[in-house]
DNA sequence: CCCTGCAAAATGTGATATCATTTTCGAGGA
DNA sequence: TCCTCGAAAATGATATCACATTTTGCAGGG
């Protein structure tokens, strides 16, 4: 078994042991703490976690659920492998629920929440001079989170959430990559086109934004072996 | 407890107890066989499947992470309740993914294809005349499915099926109230935008077939006591 | 008739034990 | 050196048990 570090994460109280494991390994897939084709063990996980495997096994199963685990046939587990197929279709995915939950959320500005947003932002500026990549997600994560739940009818935040834990174990290598300077021009974009009310202007700066990221993976994948081979 | 019927499913070979559970209890949801607040208990579902807690519980939560199923703080478990607003949002949701889907799909279409779907919506006439809702359902499902599964790159089916999911518990009771004669039209009306290769009139159809069911759902949600209070 | 309080029953949770499969790994042969 | 095969170890699945918490139901008082 791979030793593969899963991060600690603070138990809240009156948190359930499962609810622990799987916020704790939810968080580890979506910082990119696993990489793509990781094997995974149940009883590995609950003797790295200090566990009994009944827990673990019923947050394993809610992450199979969204696809962040996938649940082999002989009964393992693994961390999805990439492809660029695969990939390009997560990205349209993204796109195409992000813009609408924004369109969506858009009524709901106030003018507190962009003030919110750009404090958020500048702590983001933060993270990049400090070279903190994990926090820049979890900041960059939280950003567009605040943005979609504003509107009270919430349904599409899972569903976001889903993709963005398919895509965690990828996105590591790929910020890894990059300069990771772009990603922060374009939510000053979404800033200023919320400052001016600009639902179209906010839109684009979204796609913008996601697609970012994606130029360079989609780069990585390719310079691999096409679609066939897993990353 | 209310005993409500859970419709027994084949449990095929090789199906793990777990799996058996989370496909019965997923049907019965999704064909409204548990109506939106319905109070459940692990104990009192391993009692009526006739299985030990633990794969009960597993299969639960996989549900709840598909939002078919809510968690209670006081550990208590119930199928969610649908308000107006709930509802529009899951709507224009299964919208903009569906049509997502469909357009992604659409290159993939073949002749073979598209007759056997005209095979299936020649069968789904059939259920109309036998009054037969549960595969009334079951079929509009599948017909959706097979065409969003022609793109091979699956990842929208998933969060579709949590859409699914989702209103399943309160489609019966629209199902129930309404003549149900709309829902082919629109297939027929698909079924023709396929053989064109319209990919504009196909995604109008789409639209036109989720908008359809939910005309009377809002109108039947209204009628209670607007948002407020759960249905 | 309604509210309060308390004891009994029921419930979710998590650890453990057992069993059937699967994987691992090294010995022996080609 | 490589392949085959079989025994040992590890693994997933599930039932069961013990415990803390919650719910339920009823008795007593207002």
């Amino acid at each position: 078994m791979t030793t593969t570090d899963i991060p600690e994460l603070p138990r809240d109280d009156g948190m359930t042991t499962q609810e622990h494991a799987y916020y704790r390994l939810r968080n580890a897939i979506m910082l990119g703490a696993l990489r793509p084709g990781t094997a995974l063990t149940i009883r590995g996980l609950a003797q790295q976690l200090d566990l009994s495997p009944t827990p673990i096994r019923e947050a394993v199963r809610r992450l199979s659920s969204e696809n962040a685990i996938e649940v082999l046939g002989n009964r393992r587990l693994k961390i999805p492998d990439m492809t660029l197929g695969r990939f390009e279709e997560l990205v349209q995915l993204r796109i195409a629920l992000e813009l609408h939950a924004a369109e969506r959320a858009f009524p709901y500005l106030s003018e507190i929440v962009i003030e919110h947003l750009r404090a958020l932002d500048d702590r983001m500026d933060g993270a990049i001079a400090a070279r903190d990549l994990d926090a820049l997600t979890r900041m960059n994560q939280e950003f567009h989170k605040i943005l979609y739940r504003l509107n009270p009818y919430q349904a599409v935040m899972p569903l976001i959430e889903s993709l963005w834990l398919q895509l965690g174990p990828f996105q590591r290598q790929v910020i890894e990559t990059v300069k990771m300077v772009d990603v922060v021009d374009r939510h000053k974009e979404m800033l200023a086109a919320m400052g001016t009310r600009d639902v179209i202007a906010l839109c684009a700066a979204i796609e913008s934004d996601i697609r970012d990221g994606s130029v360079t993976a989609g780069r990585l994948l390719l310079r691999k072996a096409g679609d066939a081979r897993p990353f």
